[in-house]
DNA sequence: AACGCAAGCAACCGCCCGGCG
DNA sequence: CCGCCGGGCGGTTGCTTGCGT
C-alpha cells in the first residue's frame, strides 16, 4: 500500500543461502558487528535483502545457537510459556537461551501442538480440548493476566494483572486492556543484568466444585496465579497435573524473587516439574 | 527401486511499532 | 504532531528429507 520495499528486489538473491554468503555474512558481521541491515549486504557484497540477512544470522548463523533436539525441560518450558504468551515467541524464546523464536516457532507447529492435542489439550487455549466451549461460558472467575514485555529490554516490565467478568481468548494474546479496568503491578526497576524471570503458577481444576476450595484460590505473591476457569468435564486432567505442575511465580532470577512450587526440581538449571 | 505422502525446517512476506527528523 | 524509515515479529510458503507402500 504505497509502501517502499525493504530492498531492492530486482538484483537481490533468494532460497537459500550458500556457504560463501554465509561466510560473506559471517566475516562482516565480526568485523563490523551487527548495525543497519538495509545496508549491511551492500557493505558485505552480499546480493540479498537486508532483512534476509538479520534472519539469516539470527535464526542459523549466530554462534550462540544451541541446536538440536529440544530437551523435555525446554517443551514443558515452552507450553508454559505459550500458555502466558499466546503466539509470542521472540519473548519465549527470550526465556531459552540458544533458541530462536523462528526455531520455536517450528517446533511448536510440528511437534508440540501434537503433543498437547495428544495430552487431550488445545494448544491454542491450554484447556482440555472438548471442554473449550463449556469454557467459553464460565467466566466469573476467570483473571486476565496482560503483561506487558515492551520494555523488557528496559528491565522494565509492566504487569498487567486484571480482574475482567468477560473473559475475551482473543485479547489475552493482544495484550488489549482497553475493555478492562486492570489492576496494576509495576515492577520496579531492576538492575540490568537481572533476568526477569518469568514464572507463574497454573493450577489445573481437577475437581469442578474446586473454586470454592482454598487450594485453588489464586495466591499472590507479588503476582498472581492463573487459576483457569471450572469445567464440566476435564478428560485427562489427572494425565496433564502429572506432567506439569504449572507452579510458576514471577521474580527476578538470581535476585531470589520468584519461588518455585516446592515439589519441582531443579536440575542442571532447568526446572522439572512435579 | 520407485513413487507418493507427510513432516520438518529455512526462508520469505507483509504488517506493526518505535525512533527520529 | 506527522510522516518516513528501519527493525522486529508472526504467519505462511515451499523445499528437503524421511518413511511407508
Amino acid at each position: 500500500m504505497g509502501r517502499s520495499p525493504c530492498c531492492e528486489k530486482a538484483h537481490t538473491n533468494k532460497g537459500a543461502w550458500t556457504k560463501e554468503e554465509d561466510q560473506r555474512l559471517i566475516n562482516y558481521i565480526r568485523a563490523h558487528g551487527e548495525g543497519c541491515w538495509r545496508s549491511l549486504p551492500k557493505a558485505a557484497g552480499l546480493s540479498r535483502c537486508g532483512k534476509s540477512c538479520r534472519l539469516r544470522w539470527i535464526n542459523y548463523l549466530r554462534p550462540d545457537l544451541k541446536r538440536g533436539n529440544f530437551t523435555e525441560e525446554e517443551d514443558e518450558l515452552i507450553i508454559k510459556l505459550h500458555s502466558l504468551l499466546g503466539n509470542k515467541w521472540s519473548v519465549i524464546a527470550g526465556r531459552l537461551p540458544g533458541r530462536t523464536d523462528n526455531e520455536i516457532k517450528n517446533y511448536w507447529n510440528t511437534h508440540i501442538k501434537r503433543k498437547l492435542i495428544s495430552r487431550g489439550i488445545d494448544p491454542q487455549t491450554h484447556r482440555p480440548l472438548n471442554a473449550t466451549t463449556a469454557v467459553t461460558a464460565t467466566t466469573t472467575t476467570t483473571k486476565n493476566i496482560n503483561m506487558d514485555f515492551t520494555n523488557v529490554d528496559q528491565k522494565q516490565p509492566n504487569i498487567m494483572i486484571a480482574t475482567s467478568s468477560s473473559y475475551d481468548e482473543t485479547k489475552c494474546n493482544s495484550g488489549t486492556t482497553e475493555e478492562t479496568k486492570p489492576l496494576e503491578i509495576v515492577i520496579p526497576k531492576v538492575p540490568s543484568q537481572v533476568m526477569i524471570n518469568l514464572e507463574l503458577s497454573i493450577g489445573l481444576p481437577l475437581h469442578s466444585d474446586h473454586v470454592s476450595s482454598p487450594e485453588s484460590t489464586a495466591s499472590y505473591n507479588f503476582l498472581t496465579t492463573v487459576v483457569p476457569p471450572p469445567t464440566a468435564v476435564v478428560p485427562a486432567a489427572e494425565t496433564m497435573a502429572k506432567t506439569v505442575c504449572l507452579c510458576w511465580q514471577i521474580g527476578y532470577q538470581g535476585g531470589g524473587g520468584g519461588n518455585w512450587c516446592g515439589k519441582c526440581k531443579n536440575t542442571n538449571g532447568f526446572y522439572r516439574y512435579c
